[in-house]
DNA sequence: AAAACAAATCGAAACGTTTCGATAAATTTC
DNA sequence: GAAATTTATCGAAACGTTTCGATTTGTTTT
């Protein structure tokens, strides 16, 4: 492996002469440094990263963690923290937390491996992160709440989201509307169905019959789905934790014969790039996954500048109306369905 | 900043005895340990793991780079790399070229920060590619060609696929038949262009009308689309170089009031997501995108391993018929917008 | 031509680990 | 209970850089 020192001795300088001159500094004159230049070229060297981190105690890379690499679900917010992180001269890096506590996310983090990171995974331990967080490695978590030093967060404004949507139904006539939410470790699910609960509220509506759970997954809205329609009394609308659980409702329905939005309302929530593609097209609830992008990364390097920066931020969502919504087909069936 | 050092003070023993502790050694007395972890924990202590990997020469990471971390196209195959990563005891972090010389990827490959890489980029110069693969960092180049010491390549067989497509078309009864392909440097492309020229060679039509570049974009292929259709003839059958391609196609065609595929048959390739959701499903060509992941990553390991290893890897696609074909209308109108 | 200054180069000390060989302590053997 | 052996701890060197302060070289001023 051929080293700096190599090639300092090729050039005939010293070693820490070589090492001005490949990093470009102007203290060194230019024939030496076309020298250097030559040497490191002729023995095709390369420098070595980590020697370099080492003294400079910086990586200048941040971690973006995420629970999946893979998943539609991502590619707008990685698109909003790569461009502000690459704009501030800093390299990106993704990385998924499977493999738990070997898992690539725990190592780098743990390891001081980067400067900043940004997460989206409710897998990595809120302990983890406490003992990440420090001077000089600020993290932003989204999506859920975690307080400590140097921890800020950054979520979509799920009440409302909920809220919104649920008071969308309501207002074309629907009573009976279910919930099918996502597990219940996800806080953005937990608080889509406050809003959702919120808005039954203020009309007096009361639904003990249609709450469910399932994983964010089309699987998971399939089956559930199918739970629900499999008992005497079914609801008007179906108001889904996440869009790829409608996706999987819409299937259920399908093989129970009832057709979207004739017999049955759906809405959804993320806006994934398939909803608009799917016949009806899916009403849903759009998170602004850029902006959460871009202010994720934004708030990172703020807090390595040493900017006091608010801890937690909340984005404004948005309802995105399409074609899987209509009002109830039969006047609302009141008291049906419904208990006290 | 906490270091070895301190730890080992705090705990009274010898530098060296507190690195045998921490790293599990079992060179250290129970008690000893107990102590060094403990003092560990009271400091907070955090191991800096760039040294570790300086003095250890290896880095057990592998890097994946992307043209655009984000994109619908990748969940498969990072899926794919990932396990196998995982499984050997590896770290699998991802960075894509956006920033050009200055980006992550060349930082990670210039700075050998990683032990191995598998690049589905074509922005990555063969240059560098050749500069950075070495003994110690093999690297696996995906969807395209490249020569070169310590340097394998995996790619879906796009020849094999082109020809496939097209001799379904044929097979329906359709001779008009468009080709829609992505950019030029794109070698996916020009092979599966290569595989649709085969086929048609195969029937003797010859189709010097209907063949158009896009960018593999939903946006290219609406306007190369919309393009052709201005065209006084019309193909009975057009197949995308991509199936984003084909997305923007479905669009152009409604617009025209044509619909799919009574009057013209479309073909995409990839088989993203969202393909079977269109209406109507779409008709395409799997990539075996999940198998060209782990045998990119097998390929890695293999390399690393010292084991000889074909260069290159080819592999089999396959068709997913659905419902975005069926023969022509009109009885197939040969000899019409041909030419020999 | 000596003195004063600036520019270019050098040597050596860090950065935080791991690991080798040497020493000290504890255990076994005769 | 001394000698031989094992086990536990230690000191120091190394990994490949950057960078500080010192030295040398070259240029200007008197």
């Amino acid at each position: 492996m051929v080293t700096i020192k190599d090639v300092a001795k090729h050039a005939g300088v010293a070693l820490s002469t070589a090492s001005y001159a490949l990093s470009g500094s102007d203290k060194v004159s230019p024939k030496t440094r076309e020298l250097v230049l030559q040497a490191a070229k002729e023995l095709n060297y390369q420098k070595n990263g980590f020697a370099m981190d080492l003294k400079r105690k910086s990586t200048k890379t941040i971690l973006l963690i995420l629970s999946d690499l893979s998943g539609p679900y991502y590619s707008e917010l990685i698109r909003g923290t790569q461009e502000v992180t690459l704009s501030n001269g800093f390299d990106l890096i993704a990385c998924s937390s499977v493999g738990g506590a070997d898992s690539t996310a725990y190592k780098f983090l743990q390891e001081r491996r980067v400067d900043g990171a940004i997460v989206l995974d409710p897998n990595i331990s809120e302990h983890l992160l406490r003992e990440s967080a420090r001077e000089g490695c600020p993290i932003v978590v989204m999506d859920r709440y975690v307080e400590g030093d140097f921890i800020m967060n950054v979520a979509a404004d799920n009440v409302q989201g909920g809220y919104e949507a649920t008071r969308y139904l309501i207002g074309q006539g629907h009573r009976d509307i279910a919930w099918i939410g996502g597990p219940s470790n996800s806080l953005g699910s937990q608080h889509r169905k406050e809003g959702y609960l919120k808005a039954l509220q203020e009309e007096g509506i009361v639904n003990t019959k249609w709450m469910l759970v399932g994983n964010f997954t089309e699987e998971g809205g399939y089956h559930s789905t199918k739970v629900m329609l499999m008992q005497e009394e079914r609801p008007t609308a179906i108001f889904y934790g996440n869009d790829e659980m409608a996706i999987g409702g819409y299937k259920a329905l399908r093989e129970f014969g009832l057709s979207v939005p004739e017999d049955v309302s759906i809405v959804g929530f993320d806006d994934i790039q398939v909803a608009e593609y799917l016949s009806p097209p899916l009403t849903t609830v759009r998170q602004p996954k850029y902006e959460m992008g871009t202010m994720a990364a934004h708030l990172v390097f703020q807090a390595m500048g040493g900017e006091y920066v608010n801890k937690s931020y909340k984005l404004k969502i948005e309802l995105i109306e399409r074609l899987s919504c209509q009002p109830p087909r039969l006047a609302p069936n009141r008291g049906k369905g419904m208990e006290t």
